[in-house]
DNA sequence: ATATGTGCAAATTCTTTGCATTAGA
DNA sequence: TCTAATGCAAAGAATTTGCACATAT
């Protein structure tokens, strides 16, 4: 039961909650809050797709971090929840927020790499498979690939 | 309507006819037919889990491939629609051949990267999504990532 | 016969590590 | 104050490219 279409008039809205909540997150895993770690953050929350490590190192270039500091706190951020990894089918390495938000997917141009979100989840029940299995701290992805509108020929 | 459980009792079966599928469909690609070529359709028919490119490296051992043959041909092979990539979480790329045996999915521990496939598959429909908003050759990934039982602590 | 595929070596790109310095808590 | 985070530089890993030779068609 699709209920879609609520993403095309984006700008700056609820963003700072979520930047609050990872915040609380890292906190409690004990991690300090920085400017550097401010800033990835508020990238990710205003953003409506997933990141690569050169767009949030592009992106915060005010802040002028070091790639090297993207890293480490995508890794750091990663351990604690904050972020989620998608790579994209090629393996290139994508994050994304993890929203209290309602979970999602995407569909992504394998040709120009155009992401449009998908705020549907059909995998939920999916996971009980797994965790009927004997896993522990089950998570998905989802990813849909294909050629946009914009890039057929 | 899941119509699971037929893969526990492998060995050397079916393998065959997935390989000569693949050939047919590389030679409609234009693609000769190496013996590299076919010892990683082999390995691949034969693998009841995705492979990383070591691995096939490594599993084409008597054939004494260099590593880039296993990188070039992967990308022809996925090109040619013969594999299918399915990146680990972190990006780790990882190869399966493209059956007319049903689609599937599956769960992996981010541990031990231990691998069990998912005779089911709930997204075909959410791929009609994507086919809606003009995307063509649409394809999916659904992966589960969880810590396995032998992998609590 | 001819062009594609392969191996080897080198180049490039991506990611990680070490260590001195800076700055949160 | 005291430890975690950052920047810079260097190391390491993964992947790609170039070119001469081998081999499918």
């Amino acid at each position: 039961m699709p209920s879609d279409q609520h993403q095309h008039h984006h700008g700056c809205h609820a963003h700072k909650p979520s930047v609050e909540a990872a915040v609380e997150r890292l906190r409690e895993h004990h991690h300090r809050i920085t400017g550097a770690r401010r800033a990835l953050l508020e990238l990710l929350a205003q953003s409506d797709k997933p990141l690569t490590v050169a767009e949030l190192h592009a992106g915060s270039r005010d802040h002028g971090m070091d790639l090297v500091t993207v890293y480490r706190n995508m890794e750091a951020f990663h351990a604690a929840g904050v972020v989620q990894r998608c790579p994209l089918e090629d393996g290139t390495p994508l994050f994304e927020l993890m929203g209290e938000n309602h979970h999602h997917h995407h569909i992504i141009c394998r040709v120009c790499h155009h992401v449009e979100k998908l705020d549907v989840c059909v995998a939920e029940a999916f996971e009980k498979l797994a965790t009927q299995r004997g896993f522990q701290d089950v998570t998905h992805t989802l990813e849909l690939y294909g050629t946009c509108p914009a890039c057929k020929g």
